[in-house]
DNA sequence: TACCTTCCTTAGCGAACAGTACAAAAAAGG
DNA sequence: CCTTTTTTGTACTGTTCGCTAAGGAAGGTA
């Protein structure tokens, strides 16, 4: 079995370089050519192997929200309460965003905000990813005021809402630059707004 | 005087054009040949009285410094307090961001988000507005700080980042379709981390 | 009227864009 | 061995990118 010539590239390494390139400079800041220069295949190879630039960049986010993108599902369903999830989301988010071993900020966030109208169906998706995450917070929300946790008033859209918009705003600050520590304090200060029991 | 053949378009106006559409789609997602087909010009007429495709954004961003983005250096100007300053900015970024006359969000937080390597120089000059924004946020807590309206021990800078990260994830969230209440309700609960008096 | 300066239109420049035709090369199946 | 299948590198496609040369058109000045 397997038939036909092996490729001789490492598909998952250059899967990995595809991603730094696109969370660095985003979908139409990063070009074929740089995509095949830094994963060291030429154009055929990539065509042949991912079909084309929206089929690779969706597989890319797809990777990506396995892997780095992971840690706020995994902080929302593992945490008792909402509110240790949120600031567990708020904490690892600080540190993610501004690790050197990577671009930084979110992808997911970050890769699709300037875009041609030619490309307005790749932004439009990366929008319903975002809305998406962000139901995932409110379902967090109303989770904990069923169980009581929060007050029966709560409005779990508002609390979402402030929360996606503290992470994005946290990515954002990260390819401005700022540090660890300094996405840490914004972290601790935005707790500050939960509810009170 | 004003020798020669009188230019036949208003060049504010075409200004004003062009500035919605980098404010909408960024400055690379911007092409010169829908720039010059929303202003009603030709493209040697946009070169002759813009000079090239940056000058144009460069004077596209200071117009709307002086403009669309002025609501924030006149809040930490005209209000008394630091707390009422910083309230006033995010409630009337809440309102402009999401105000329906023009784009969604801040063109100085968004525009150049995504730019490909050949125009860092852009993006860097845009995230030095931003550092400047900043810098302005942190002046003004140092202000309430010394006239002994914040505790001696406030950290400014961590306060600046704090609401700079707010504003910066409203700008996001009013891409993404968040409405002027959603925004309204993430800036009534950002103001509940301020520190007590 | 005859200029003189500036603007506008047409047309096109070289470079970069995403994507591909083609044939040599390298493996498995017969 | 030969055929089949898939990948490979080279070279190229048509399109769009930012930008401009050239010359006619339209105003003010004399």
């Amino acid at each position: 079995m397997a038939r036909g010539r092996p490729r001789t590239f490492d598909r998952a390494a250059a899967l990995r370089q595809a991603t730094m390139l696109f969370w660095q400079y985003g979908y139409e800041g990063t070009s074929v050519a740089e995509l095949t220069k830094r994963m060291g295949i030429n154009a055929p190879s990539l065509y042949s192997a991912f079909g084309d630039k929206r089929a690779l960049f969706d597989e890319v986010v797809e990777t990506y929200g396995q892997s780095f993108g992971s840690f706020v599902a995994v902080a929302l369903q593992e945490e008792a309460t909402a509110r240790e999830a949120f600031a567990r989301v708020l904490r690892e988010a600080a540190a993610v965003y501004t690790d050197p071993e990577h671009p930084a900020g979110c992808l997911v966030i970050s890769a699709t905000t300037n875009v041609s109208p030619k490309d307005d169906d790749v932004a439009d998706a990366m929008r319903e990813l975002r809305r998406s995450n962000l139901d995932g917070f409110r379902e967090r929300v109303e989770t904990d005021v069923a169980a009581g946790r929060l007050p029966a008033g709560t409005d779990a859209h508002a609390l979402a809402v402030y929360y996606a918009t503290v992470v994005q705003g946290m990515s954002q600050q990260a390819r401005d630059g700022a540090s660890a520590a300094d996405l840490a304090a914004v972290a601790e200060l935005a707790m500050a707004s939960w509810p009170a029991g």
